[in-house]
DNA sequence: AAAGGTTTTTGACAAAGTCCAATTCTTGAC
DNA sequence: GTCAAGAATTGGACTTTGTCAAAAACCTTT
């Protein structure tokens, strides 16, 4: 994130400290919860709020600033990247999660189509396996 | 579900009412959410606990007699359907779901493959947008 | 029919997130 | 710069979805 403030003025949103402290925590840490986030933050601005953490994780994710991902069995994710349509990685065991590039070139996943009548926008994938770190068998 | 007791018996499981019960709703309704299978259960047998709802479809789950999907902003939802990796269109606006084939023909559906060092052992794919009725406007 | 192990039930609990009213802050106009 | 108006933040209670644990009931096999 390059100017969190100038950011935030181009959405007609009030610039606030709290916002641009969750806009840099988010920048930071790509596929962080609110949780985790909550504490980046406190740590550069003091305290905040549990509740005004979500109030701007949904309100910059609504305005397309930020994005959510909710892989099953983890609390919602947020990240910085928005607009590639790129999809995610995670580990079943340790829940590390990565970003993929869309691997099958454009279909199905930049290209929105119909089917039984639905209009698509967007298709998500998640691409569930085991990590590098979780294939190694336990050490003694 | 042909025989719901035979595919209990098959995996070792013994076979109790509510086991019945739950497999069969699950089977009569596809993609309902554990509160809705509860109802279902209810209506056929009379009475069942929450906990036993979860307990049968986490253990149905875990044999793989049926698929959990849990997209976002949506509780677990349940499917009869297991084994032909099949994905889901899901209705930004009213949460209806359906069943559809994978997309792109085998890749990256069906293809397990490698990707940064991750075993992937599944492609999750969840298509979003707006389901014929709820493209409607609303009328007068 | 009885023993043993598994399920079911009940109730408390946990995690993630939302609702609401009161307070504080940001912005834009003067 | 100051002020008013509207927006954001805070704190606390609450909701939803699901799990944990112990006691009671049940299913299978002998």
């Amino acid at each position: 994130m390059r100017d969190p403030e100038a950011t935030l003025r181009q959405h007609d949103l009030p610039v606030t400290a709290q916002r641009l402290a969750v806009l840099q925590a988010v920048s930071r840490h790509p596929h962080a919860t609110a949780d985790d986030l909550a504490e980046s933050v406190r740590a550069q601005i003091g305290t905040i709020s549990r509740q005004s953490i979500y109030n701007v994780l949904n309100v910059l994710t609504d305005k397309g600033i930020i994005r959510r991902i909710q892989p099953a069995h983890s609390p919602a994710l947020y990240e910085d990247r928005v607009g590639d349509n790129h999809h995610h990685l995670v580990c079943r065991s340790c829940g590390k999660t990565e970003d993929v590039c869309c691997a099958v070139g454009e279909a199905p996943c930049l290209h929105a189509h119909d089917h039984r009548g639905f209009r698509i926008d967007e298709a998500e994938v998640i691409y569930w396996g085991t990590c590098p770190a979780c294939q190694q068998p336990p050490r003694s």
